[in-house]
DNA sequence: GTCCATAATTGAACGTGTTCAATTTTTTTG
DNA sequence: CAAAAAAATTGAACACGTTCAATTATGGAC
């Protein structure tokens, strides 16, 4: 299965049409008929492909991890500073994901249903948090910081990279300066918090917050994202959800 | 339209038969035709009552700001000190909703999708947004806060009840103690976090965190909220999003 | 080449949310 | 009360996501 040229080429010929589709005219009013015939296919072959509409965001969503992976990498390696290491990380990714304001409100709607296998704190997306997760750690760098805060703060950043990700998506100004804003304070905030944590005084409320974090399971062990992220980096998989699983 | 107790009645029982199989089996496994033809009525006649299948869960919602109103202020005037109220506003909120999981998800659903009526941001949810904002604000009642805090404090407990609400959609700890515990811990540091704030080395971070929100727009003017709450102290409205709009 | 297994493709059919013209019931008017 | 207007109700029809049994193409074995 899928091992022909002629079949990958099917598959991607049907994901840029659906993802140029839904661009254009958004994810509902597109329908899987204007995705199959405009891709020169017809409705079955889509479902050969994509297990669902959804799954098509799903296959975006995986590009945009692997995107984000190059570009913030990229961007670490011309950083001479904290602050720009940053800045690399969380610019990356907004610069790809800018225009696709109307594919991200698809791969947000089903967020908050925990039975979806798109919601975002499923055990299906894991392996993409897991992996975003540890592209902040690698953000942080050597930077000077305790355990404890070394395996926390990556999952705040990731945290705040989420909910700029939602500001992105209500945002409306031309070329989304609103957001380009907002994330600029958004890292130099984070810089300033950073610094703050080393004040005694500072600390106590923070340890205090991150423990009730631990105790409610809202951070991941940092042996998790580190594994995820170092098989990711040795075995380049690529067609990972392809099988077309039946339950739900 | 609306005029008769008959026609209530009718509203009221599909309403209850499909907040029942919501309930029940979840909101996606349940057809509006279930829902009809449990409530004894025909299919087009759900449609009368409500605009869409979603529209039910919207009326649930109202109703579960009316109730959070009622019992939040119920809990206020038993406290004595702001630790109660606070526990009296976020333990308000986890009762009510805290065994309609599958329904709270079917109102996440579409969070994220600023072109959805029951987008959590969108200028039609605007007022129970409002409502709820102005309840927090009760919450800290004669606080000594300065105006700057004042306007800002209830959004920053607003947003934690919405990440509390999230977590709650998730947990599937027995009677939710999880949450519960959490909300406990988040109650316990906002106090403590509005002691910090008198400390004159905290509130330069708290003054930048609060400008960068601001310049965001992320804090609607407190006029707004006290306004909506005030309107609805005084008339008791009930009846407000029953005309079928056309758009979308 | 022929044959076979498997991959790829098709389109009809199904379930469900939603719409709507038509019909029945209730309320208002005279 | 009768007639007209408004409200309430109906179910057929439509659109779209999805499934699946059937069909066709492809690549390898001989």
């Amino acid at each position: 299965m899928f091992n022909t040229d002629r079949s990958e080429a099917s598959r991607k010929r049907i994901l840029q049409t659906a993802l140029g589709l839904f661009r254009k005219q958004g994810f509902t009013r597109t329908t899987m008929r204007d995705v199959a015939s405009e891709a020169g296919v017809s409705l079955g072959a889509a479902y050969y492909y994509f297990r669902s509409k959804e799954d098509i965001v799903g296959a975006y969503y995986e590009y945009v991890q692997k995107e984000h992976r190059l570009r913030a990498r990229k961007g670490f390696r011309s950083a001479r500073t904290l602050k720009q290491r940053l800045e690399a990380v969380f610019f990356s990714k907004m610069d790809i994901i800018g225009r696709d304001q109307r594919l991200m409100s698809a791969l947000f709607r089903y967020g908050g249903d925990p039975d979806h296998p798109l919601c975002w704190f499923g055990p299906e997306t894991e392996r993409q948090r897991d992996l975003s997760m540890a592209l902040f750690d690698e953000a942080l760098g050597i930077a000077r910081l305790s355990d404890e805060m070394r395996n926390v703060i990556p999952i705040l950043l990731w945290a705040m990279h989420m909910g700029l990700m939602l500001y992105l998506l209500f945002d409306r100004s031309p070329e989304q300066c609103r957001t380009h804003m907002l994330t600029k304070r958004s890292v130099e905030l984070s810089l300033f918090g950073l610094k703050f944590l080393r004040v005694p005084l500072v600390r106590v409320p923070v340890r205090k917050v991150f423990a009730a974090l631990k105790e409610a399971e809202l951070i991941p062990p940092a042996s998790r994202w580190r594994e995820a992220i170092a098989q990711e980096d040795t075995e380049p998989t690529g067609l990972e959800n392809h099988r077309k699983g039946r339950e739900r």
